[in-house]
DNA sequence: CGAATACTATACACAAAAGTAAAGATTTAT
DNA sequence: ATAAATCTTTACTTTTGTGTATAGTATTCG
């Protein structure tokens, strides 16, 4: 389970631009020299984010990009899913199916109900965390969030 | 965030070995049409998991793979990070340092803090899910596991 | 022993993701 | 208008991950 590369440098982004809110439009050589990028990534990076509309441009002599929302209502999980796929998608069966037409295990596929199950876990505890928690550096977030198994393990 | 292949494979062959625990081993050849891939890449799966001491082989006729633990006393998060990448590794920082020597965010890395945060979260999950439940197709294991937040977003 | 079965290791072909290059389109200031 | 600053798009190269092919080693059974 791996965090891509666009996850990454585009999470950068959107942190930067959280701090940045209210001082005016962060452009693309910003970002660039900020995160050690070329200027052709950081616009595919925030190319991106626009489609998402977590982001707005403007071109031009002043342009730039902006949040097209406040920081505090935009949620970790919103700005993950725009940059990259999500733990268990639609195509996953299909993808994982081997040499064989569909899924071995179309019948109790034990794997699929474990991903998916996953999958919403994460997005549960993803949505709690806002993007302005991130930027403030409060990062006791996670550990305020409480984990507790009901049943016990056999 | 994307599980990979090996993840996804390996999981597979994990489950297998957890349901046919108690009645002998199992070959590669039954994983490789067991799973729809070939008999090399199961092997290379089975490796993976054997050098993480989850499994263990034996060879000749009668040979095969099995569990060198109860599936009960292996947890989710075991396997999955026997066979790929941390969220979050010490590696992470130098890994994604773009184009230059160090990570640009040396001072003050809050998104160091948010994967390594997250990891933290993510584990305490895995660790609680075992291979058992998930053979068993317990999959409310996830939905009891509870997530709040103390404190309320700005 | 020798053949069959099964695991092990190395090297290779292919596909997807990461990142770059180059040319184009839009806005603003002069 | 023109030039400078900035975003936008497409195509390309490099790197990484996925899966295969091939040859080798160990064990069992007749």
């Amino acid at each position: 389970m791996k965090v891509t590369a666009l996850e990454e440098y585009g999470l950068r982004c959107m942190l930067r631009l959280a701090r940045s809110s209210g001082h005016g439009s962060v452009t693309l050589p910003e970002f660039a020299s900020g995160e050690g990028v070329s200027i052709p990534y950081a616009g595919k990076l925030l190319t991106i984010l626009k489609k998402a509309r977590l982001v707005k441009a403007a071109r031009g002599r002043h342009g730039g990009y902006e949040l097209t929302r406040l920081a505090g209502q935009i949620s970790l999980k919103e700005i993950l899913d725009s940059l990259g796929n999500p733990v268990f998608s639609s195509s996953h069966c299909a993808k994982y199916s081997g040499e064989n037409e569909i899924c071995v295990h179309t019948d109790n596929c034990t794997i699929r109900s474990v991903w998916r199950g996953f999958e919403g876990f994460i997005g549960d505890v993803l949505e709690k965390v806002s993007l302005a928690d991130l930027a403030e550096g409060k990062m006791e977030i996670f550990h305020e969030l409480k984990v507790e198994k009901k049943t016990n393990a056999r």
